[in-house]
DNA sequence: TTTCGAAAAAGTGTTGACACTTTGACGGCA
DNA sequence: TGCCGTCAAAGTGTCAACACTTTTTCGAAA
């Protein structure tokens, strides 16, 4: 969806003002005018407003009648409802996906992630990508694909990755790989939740954290 | 979403062009013509074009550049894609309504539930309604409520009601309210996820025995 | 000085007209 | 007869102007 091509105004305006969230230019929380992003891009309000009701619709923006539209705030606790939303339908995607997949389409995703792991690269969210487009549900695929992963891009973008967590990450990865070769539905839905629940913990620790920071201050 | 006070005309399109899906009035698959809608609410096509874009964004309809909007065609295996969806989301709903929810809020609920038993009421929706308002977890809500909820009111208004599973729904839904009154969350989620599960297996009877007589046909 | 209220400014909601794309029908050509 | 290109009709995409709501400003009264 965000890199099809564009066959309308507001495609591009669509593409456009997610960069924008992306570079910050636009801070989280912060407001959208209709007129002046119409005025930026050459065109008029009619496609600056379908845009944004777009953007609505995948949860990145906040709208009510009459008021400026707002950037999502991710927030901690909202990024923890993200984690929660996807605990829950990744671990379907990953059941899935085990009974969907072909030998080759699996055996390509080992090859790709052994490679990336020498190279060094994260294939975090590739990964989880590719494994919500084999799992044959495409409202689910949609839902994650998106939504939720523009969402988590948007989040990384702002915050600082913490690292440490990279090692662990690639063992549960290729554990979860390991697990939908072996067509074992049940054992990747279960490793690929513990992977996302630990991430949402990881969260919740922070949110303590600030929460105590806060406090003393 | 659908019953809030109104203060723009695109809200009181979205609802009436809702109403005339449920009244099949636009036939499931069939097209909206924006000038023809336009003319009937007596509104310009503005209006018009924010509410399809709405009513895409819950699912409802499918549109592309230059093409009549379509509505959802919600065939067989369109409902089992939103069934697994509601599996695993729904599964984590009561998880966390069941750590959320006070025990007024739970004994509130069984009375209700009983009154509804013992008067001879559907409650199923109602039920899978109110967990998810009280999971806390506001963007699970919004996909249950505001989302898959209306594809399920929307396909129950055309499929007729297959009685028999009356009676076992009861009692699972009996189940589950006791496992949330015990705290205890995992075997809520278990359940709920059983629930979901027998009833998209039922479907995928149903889908199995149209293609039998389809094939014989 | 503070508070309340009215008026102006800013911004979104709605409209009708025009531009572009798709679809289906018609006629020429093999 | 069947196929392909052209053209008209239907329908969606875009635009600029106007209507309504919200927010801010500014002045008068307490």
């Amino acid at each position: 969806m965000l890199d099809g091509e564009e066959r309308t105004l507001v495609d591009r305006v669509v593409r456009e003002v997610f960069a924008l969230l992306l570079s910050s230019e636009i801070p989280l929380g912060g407001q959208l005018n209709e007129a002046a992003l119409a005025a930026r891009f050459k065109v008029s309000r009619g496609p600056i407003r379908e845009a944004i009701k777009q953007l609505q619709g995948r949860g990145l923006v906040i709208k009510e009648p009459y008021l400026k539209a707002r950037v999502v705030s991710l927030s901690l606790p909202d990024m923890i409802e993200i984690f929660q939303l996807r605990e829950a339908v990744e671990g379907m995607s990953v059941r899935l996906a085990t009974r969907a997949m072909s030998d080759s389409e699996l055996d390509e995703m080992l090859d790709a992630f052994s490679a990336a792991r020498e190279a060094g690269r994260a294939v975090d969210l590739d990964l989880h990508v590719r494994i919500a487009e084999g799992c044959g549900n495409d409202r689910i695929r949609a839902l994650l694909c998106d939504e939720l992963y523009y969402l988590l891009r948007l989040y990384r973008a702002r915050s600082a990755d913490r690292p440490g967590r990279r090692e662990d990450a690639f063992t549960e990865h290729w554990q979860i790989l390991r697990a939908m070769r072996a067509r074992d539905g049940e054992l990747a839905e279960s490793l690929m939740r513990a992977h996302i629940g630990r991430a949402t913990r990881s969260l919740e620790t922070l949110l303590a954290q600030q929460a105590a920071t806060t406090d003393q201050g």
